[in-house]
DNA sequence: ATGTTTGTTGACAAACTCACTTAACTATTA
DNA sequence: TAATAGTTAAGTGAGTTTGTCAACAAACAT
């Protein structure tokens, strides 16, 4: 039930993005990196699967940097974890968006599987949290008042 | 966000547990294992650790195996699912039973970190219901009508 | 007592994942 | 063209997961 180090970054790279969203400005991945303490090339690889999954642009050159393509009220927790750790599911055979049969459980495919009971209804309600969770209010946890 | 298999077979293995409560009797490893496909020495770890955090005592000797101490209703799957795969919350910062702090983080410890506040939901949500949810209530789901 | 059944313990290891790093490459702009 | 900045593939070391193996200890039937 873990959040992986990958989408922490992400989620905190994203916010740099967010505050930045309104002057539509270009952010470098250096700065990214330096306030948010994430290493540089790992950051790089983070943020081009978000660009690679549709939620950034970028540009090269002098000036240059990422910037989101989106509003921030568009974009949700839920979408980045499922771009960098996949499925929220804590189990294949209860997973929406990445279905998998279970091969081993005795009760596989059944609906009165009791791990599919169970876990489907963590499933819901984390992703009732994530998917309905914007960068807009994430980073409004942010700014000081 | 992910379920090992270590706790999910402990959940297979106590469901079998459960449904042999009632007649008190002990169920061996190797038909815990058969009934529920689970490698037998993978299995002998994961009731050994059920067992020293006081959910299962244990026979030697023919008519041997493994049982229930407290009744179904009294152990939750939060729980079983600390034991063997460790604290519920997606992020140490967020863990009610095993806090850390966060070392690289920028908001590091103010109340205002938005990681941890969307985070913080989240982990509320997974224990508000693993923490109540007994191994009765997985079992009932378990039983054919 | 003896042998069989069963659980106990600890060491080990293959496979995989995580969290990065390296290095070469390509595109853009001053 | 020189400097800046993003792109990509590959590799790496540490740690975790998912097991396996073998020796051992206790209980029971006979």
């Amino acid at each position: 039930m873990k959040l992986s180090k990958k989408s922490e970054y992400g989620l905190r790279a994203l916010l740099e993005l967010t505050l930045a969203y309104e002057a539509s400005s270009f952010v470098q991945r250096h700065d990214i990196a330096a306030r948010q303490h994430i290493p540089i090339e790992f950051l790089e690889q983070i943020l081009l699967a978000l660009k690679r999954a549709g939620l950034l642009s970028s540009r090269r050159g002098m000036n240059g940097g990422y910037r989101l393509i989106k509003p921030p009220s568009l974009i949700t927790l839920g979408q980045v974890i499922r771009i960098l750790d996949g499925p929220l599911a804590p189990i294949g055979c209860v997973s929406r968006t990445a279905y998998q049969k279970c091969d081993d459980c005795p009760y596989a495919g059944q609906p009165s599987c009791p791990v599919q009971q169970a876990m489907g209804t963590v499933r819901d309600a984390i992703a009732g949290i994530l998917d309905n969770y914007s960068l807009a209010d994430f980073a409004a946890g942010a700014r000081k008042p």
